[in-house]
DNA sequence: TTAGGAAATCTAACGACGTTAGGAACGGGT
DNA sequence: ACCCGTTCCTAACGTCGTTAGATTTCCTAA
């Protein structure tokens, strides 16, 4: 009996060694280089080994991308405990970019549209969360009511990504791209708040 | 010499009839199956063939993303054509995201980060001066002078690339996507204008 | 008209990839 | 001491991008 939960603690064991390098890889050279017989190798084994701990590429790689995840998850945490509301929603879009900067091959495979949809959304979830949360004491904070608050939360998602994206993509510099995003939060907050209370903007399902 | 100028036309237009298949490949079946041997098949030559035309994989795939931007300047022409400002720029803005949403393997490989980055950048420029002249008559329409015209173009650049992606990325549907873009953007320029003008905000770089 | 040579095209192959099959080695329970 | 399940490796399959070399095609020029 102690056995076998000696086994199954040795399997998790190179199972997570397994993710490790693999990351390792990823976050040195590229996603080009992450290549199964590679982490094989890093990890010394052969490479079919690779294969009793995940069914196939994608699930080692859905399982990076849960990690990246965790990882801007634990910054967000960090950046959330300014107190004031205005700079800690700067601190947070900051914060999204900054990684992008810092990981960029990790970033680049968590928006990869070959990973399938729904698992990313589902990793993606506790992360958006802590956007919706700081949407909501925002809104409380400046007495806004949004007419539509999943909308809402979505246009900043996806402006966060798309201004990140513009930096990792090559076109600018990460610090250039922090402050533009803070810049495109402050603009569309302030849209917001300027917006007029009795304004009742169609709910499009 | 009448011959060798014939021989250049046949030259180039198999060269045309590879992009042509290479095209249709991807938007109806997807960069999966987007493979030198398929597209050399549908124009019934070997696969080697390919090559006399293109240096490598990538290059075919740099003209189309080319392609597709070209497609997509014309569209924003179309959508250019109507003479109020406010309006133009929010049928823009909903055609960008529509573009993504009818071509959606195309978007992909115009924004997939395997394709050099200079090249990148080089082919989408027409689509990008798209927008700073309408960036232009903007401020001009609404008196509005902005700290930083080019970072403000990339603002807006990056906010549609962001919302277009959680578009094709799969989390909201495309018409939605139109919305908040045009939301997105409403806020964003009301945020501008909102802007008190006498507001210095450093240029950073 | 025909010999020669460039251009075009094909078949075959290389190395690398993800993935699977089949067998060897190991190790605890009877 | 045997046995069986687990673990692991070698070898292979099919596909990919890409290249080498042979072969065919077709214009030119004697």
């Amino acid at each position: 009996m102690s056995t076998s939960t000696r086994r199954a603690r040795e399997r998790a064991n190179t199972r997570e060694r397994i993710i490790e390098a693999a990351l390792r890889v990823l976050e040195t050279e590229g996603v080009a280089a992450l290549t199964i017989r590679r982490i094989a190798t890093d990890v010394e084994y052969s490479a079919p080994v690779v294969y009793q701990h995940f069914a196939n590429k994608d699930a080692l790689v859905l399982e990076l991308v849960a990690h990246g995840h965790r990882l801007m998850l634990s910054e967000f945490r960090r950046a959330a405990q300014e107190p004031d509301t205005d700079r800690r929603t700067m601190r947070i879009a900051s914060q999204y970019v900054r990684f992008a900067g810092e990981h960029p091959h990790l970033f680049q495979v968590m928006n990869d549209p070959m990973v399938d949809a729904d698992e990313r959304r589902r990793v993606a979830e506790p992360v958006i969360d802590v956007l919706k949360e700081l949407l909501t004491t925002w809104s409380a904070a400046h007495d806004v009511v949004l007419a539509d608050f999943d909308q809402a939360c979505e246009i900043l998602w996806g402006t966060l990504y798309g201004i990140a994206s513009l930096s990792y993509l090559g076109s600018v510099g990460n610090d250039r791209a922090r402050y533009l995003a803070e810049q495109a939060l402050r603009a569309i907050l302030l849209g917001w708040r300027t917006e007029t209370p009795a304004n009742g903007r169609p709910a499009s399902s």
